[in-house]
DNA sequence: TTTTATCCTATAGATTTAATAGGGTAAACA
DNA sequence: TGTTTACCCTATTAAATCTATAGGATAAAA
């Protein structure tokens, strides 16, 4: 980690890079997406090939692409020949649903959540409360992001 | 958590609502900040009146007011009539700060972190790479949300 | 000197993530 | 029909992290 002497951040040397941090899950879910999308043809690529290609775990990749296949973003074929394959196109593919698949809520809190909303058990008023009023912006500002982008618009 | 039944997001309800979360300590610091700065005079306030008001542990609290303390947000005095104040104008305080020093980096991968950037060990190249050209998107979005506001601007 | 309230370190419990283990199932092919 | 291939599925472990607590030290006021 880089930091600058001096700067107030330095009293923070000791901070781990996890916190508020896109998870494995969704990193690898989404590189896969990627890999597949970039296929020329159509055919299944295998789980073994997109691990070795995007140096994932393969075992912890199968358990992703098993979950993306449950969700509705892959096909699979078993057997010789087989493997994962897209079944949709990827401009079809938005962010907001792979991210909510693989990472879970978009809001930072559950009081401004839109698909996952829970009231919060310390907070009396949700009108009155300054984390509200700033994560209500935040989760507007990130969903635009991932509304604005498919998987055809992150592909390079 | 409400979800509507029929939606493709119930297959996740198994979901706990953890992951990009905002942490306990930067929500109950923003609190404290906010109850603070919403006081009439700049006598000091105790750890107790601000945990039993915003329903904080108060041992928890007063980890997080000395990390406010000691990165020059609040002062404090000792002995009776003591407690913890704000030393600048709630405009002054910027949610970049406060986030930054609470909660950590800002970016949600640390390949696209301003002040805690990190190279990807399985990324041979952040150019061509899809995750972090999405990420980029989204810290530069949320970055100006937290630029946008002060404490001055969340206090309702 | 007593009371008040912050200061500080260490640590425990609960939760979550990331990854692994190990075998089951279905398809292709000879 | 039998073998190989490759996905399917559950359970579990190891490590890390967050949240909270314990217990006392220090400083200020009365």
């Amino acid at each position: 980690m880089r930091l600058y002497p001096g700067s107030l951040l330095c009293l923070l040397s000791d901070f781990v890079y996890i916190r508020s941090m896109l998870s494995k899950k969704t990193k690898y879910g989404l590189k896969a997406l990627t890999f597949l999308a970039n296929q020329k043809n159509k055919e299944p690529v295998q789980i073994a090939e997109i691990a070795r290609h995007e140096n994932i775990s393969q075992k912890f990749l199968e358990s992703i692409l098993l979950t993306l296949r449950r969700t509705g973003f892959l096909g699979s074929k078993k057997g010789k020949g087989g493997g994962y394959y897209l079944i949709k196109e990827p401009s079809e593919i938005l962010m907001t649903a792979v991210i909510r698949v693989l990472e879970g809520p978009i809001a930072m809190v559950p009081c401004v959540s839109l698909n996952f909303y829970e009231k919060c058990d310390d907070c009396p008023d949700e009108d009155s409360c300054s984390v509200h009023k700033l994560m209500l912006q935040v989760r507007d500002s990130v969903l635009e992001v991932y509304r604005n982008n498919t998987l055809a618009d992150i592909i390079v």
